[in-house]
DNA sequence: CTGAATCCGGTCAGATACTG
DNA sequence: CAGTATCTGACCGGATTCAG
């Protein structure tokens, strides 16, 4: 037929929708700063500058790959800066851009509320989960 | 050998570690906040209750089991209410609580630096990309 | 020391079909 | 109307290996 089916016009909603989301700003800043290691090297970076191996031996968890893939997403939103001492071996140091350092803020209010309101949160999960033993 | 080797003491530290994060209220906010759908769900029922329905049409791009699934997680953290009207046909309420009323001012905050300074963060990437048009 | 490249196993979101 | 159940493909993080 020549008209859209419901399911086609369905699709255009929806890409449209994606298509808005994309540009939302705060989704976008929720979406880097939600990422698992960004939080934990902001915070890391947060009173001064430091270097590949300090940052990847504080922050326990973390594997190579995904270290440097965070720092260059850092960077590339001018959140830190990388700056490379051409020296044997090679010394490359991390630092928040005053665009970083007013993100803090922000990540201080969640962290915050979260200390705040995580007892509430979890005795409503311990709750919740008492309460409906057969769906898991 | 008796003794643990470099690997196997990594990853201890690394288990220890995220045994930590877990812990870590702040980072369960974060997990929580940053899903895709649960800072749209919250925002559509800032200002009143919303029935299932409109949840799903408000939020355009969701899919029904995103949508059910994201809801379930937010009244099992007692950021939600669910409500039925044993109608025909059924009827379901979703309303925020106290608890998830709260949340909001963080979301606002969020929401504020975003279109505060998403502009900078884009000119950022342009020029980051520019200077690198090899590295795709 | 810092980082790039590759492979791979698990996770998760979406489509679809079915139910009270 | 408001879900549940199942399948599947895409994505992502980690381990490993190689390089400047």
């Amino acid at each position: 037929m020549v008209t859209r089916t419901a399911s086609e016009r369905r699709e255009e909603r929806r890409q449209a929708y994606d298509a808005y989301l994309k540009e939302c700003p705060a989704r976008q800043l929720l979406d880097r700063i939600s990422d698992k290691w960004v939080s934990l090297v902001l915070v890391a970076l947060s009173d001064g500058p430091r270097r590949y191996s300090e940052l990847n031996h504080t922050i326990a968890g973390v594997s190579q790959k995904m270290l440097t893939q965070t720092l260059r997403s850092l960077e590339r939103d001018g959140l830190v800066t990388r700056s490379i001492t051409a020296d044997v071996p090679v010394r490359v140091d991390y630092e928040l851009t005053p665009l970083g350092h007013k993100l803090m803020p922000v990540m201080a209010a969640i962290k915050s509320w979260a200390e705040e309101n995580i007892e509430d949160v979890l005795a409503s999960r311990e709750r919740y989960d008492r309460s409906r033993p057969d769906n898991d």
